[in-house]
DNA sequence: TTCAATAAATTGGTTAACCAAAATTATGGA
DNA sequence: TCCATAATTTTGGTTAACCAATTTATTGAA
């Protein structure tokens, strides 16, 4: 019975129109370098209003793909065709991602931007990190679940880090984390208790400049949130 | 003279609206978890036009910090009001960034990239890879620049670690990095034959299963860049 | 024939009106 | 008084028309 249904068609007109755009690079009728088709054109040659292309472009342009000047027309970007098709086929599916992969890469970044903040914190940074840290104490001694302030005080050594790039991807995958911590409820008052002091130790080696150190703890500090993505991913399977 | 002009105001409407969205949620007009005034109201409220609110949605939408839902409202995710504020004043600013930042963003994704690659490629990805490397090799043969090729290369293995959000994270930073590259032209004809044979290593390590050997010869082959980074960064100064 | 001045067409940017789904309120029968 | 139902309002989604800057075409005098 259920296997006759069909998953249901979510796919936003401005997703169809990026899908589109890139059948025009693939097929060539579109090159590297040159001028989008105006507006106006694309939307009556694909049969849609003109606000979805606009929607379409914008996203592209997000993505570095697409450079629209006023009052001129919508360049491709000096990225080569080669590598334009790569990209246009995942900025589609780019929005949901799984677990592990989150979490994986989220030690990755936080490894490296830990090791950074030692290497190059200020006394302002530290005095930040610092709040950031009793704001989450004071949130865990009220009993409160204390998630914003947790990934604040992560979000505070990757300040410090002095890398904006680095700070940027995390921004971007903040949010996705908060998700599964709610969703997954992580977090308890015994663990609560576990990661202050870890974050103690964190912010102790970044005060020292302890690189290597603080790359460490911070490693340790993550793998519980690992361990526990690899048992969600056992009941699953 | 020239001190008496003042620096244009790029600001775009969209962004002086997420500037205002923040200032209503940093006066506790707008709290975590509720919903956001109807598109009118908020429109009506700033003195402009429904379409720049949209604008303005759609881009926090994106990093995660909105959630709209059709024909009901726009709801502020659960995160934290404390994480909100500094999450917005960034996402502003988010566009712009360095090309150290950069450089030292992306070794780090490489490495790990290529170490997971090196773990869990399929025969698949490796012909994948080995395909981006023929291309690679046609066009620098050609005497051709191959920015994209070279970087297709790299996405293979970013594909080939089977960790998404990685991957997306290479797609993100993807387009700054060709252009760093087509703007200070890293590449010449001595370069292409050295980053071939880098390349090559790369792969063989990947094929047999060295994971850590995939990320040592990455970092050696990123090292070139980095250091070039540090000669422009040293002329700039 | 050449080229500057001007008029027309084209461009992305912006606005306001309209649509259908959803939430809310009003209504009336039990 | 209560609750199901219908009318109304409110919501985000969509469309089409308008605007100003730019580019292109036209024109006419040198």
């Amino acid at each position: 019975m259920l296997e006759h249904f069909h998953e249901i068609s979510s796919e936003t007109p401005v997703d169809k129109i990026i899908r589109q755009i890139r059948d025009l690079i693939t097929s060539s009728q579109l090159n590297s370098g040159d001028r989008l088709p105006p507006e106006r054109k694309l939307a009556d040659r694909l049969g849609v209003s003109r606000t979805h292309v606009r929607g379409a472009i914008r996203k592209l342009e997000f993505y570095g793909i697409l450079k629209t000047v006023p009052q001129s027309g919508t360049l491709v970007s000096g990225i080569g065709i080669t590598a334009l098709e790569g990209l246009i086929t995942d900025v589609i599916k780019l929005e949901k991602s799984d677990f592990t992969s989150l979490v994986e890469t989220r030690v990755i970044l936080e490894t490296h931007g830990a090791k950074l903040a030692a290497q190059r914190r200020t006394p302002e940074d530290i005095a930040e990190i610092k709040k950031a840290l009793v704001a989450y104490e004071q949130q865990v001694i009220k009993g409160n679940s204390a998630v914003e302030e947790d990934l604040m005080f992560h979000l505070k050594i990757a300040e410090a880090s002095k890398n904006t790039v680095l700070k940027s991807l995390m921004l971007i995958i903040t949010p996705d984390i908060i998700n599964n911590f709610i969703q997954f409820k992580v977090c308890d008052d015994q663990t609560n208790k576990e990661v202050f002091k870890d974050h103690q130790a964190i912010l102790q080696c970044i005060i020292e400049g302890d690189g290597a150190g603080a790359s460490k703890v911070m490693e340790e500090h993550l793998k519980d949130v690992v361990d526990f993505s690899q048992s969600v991913i056992a009941l699953i399977t």
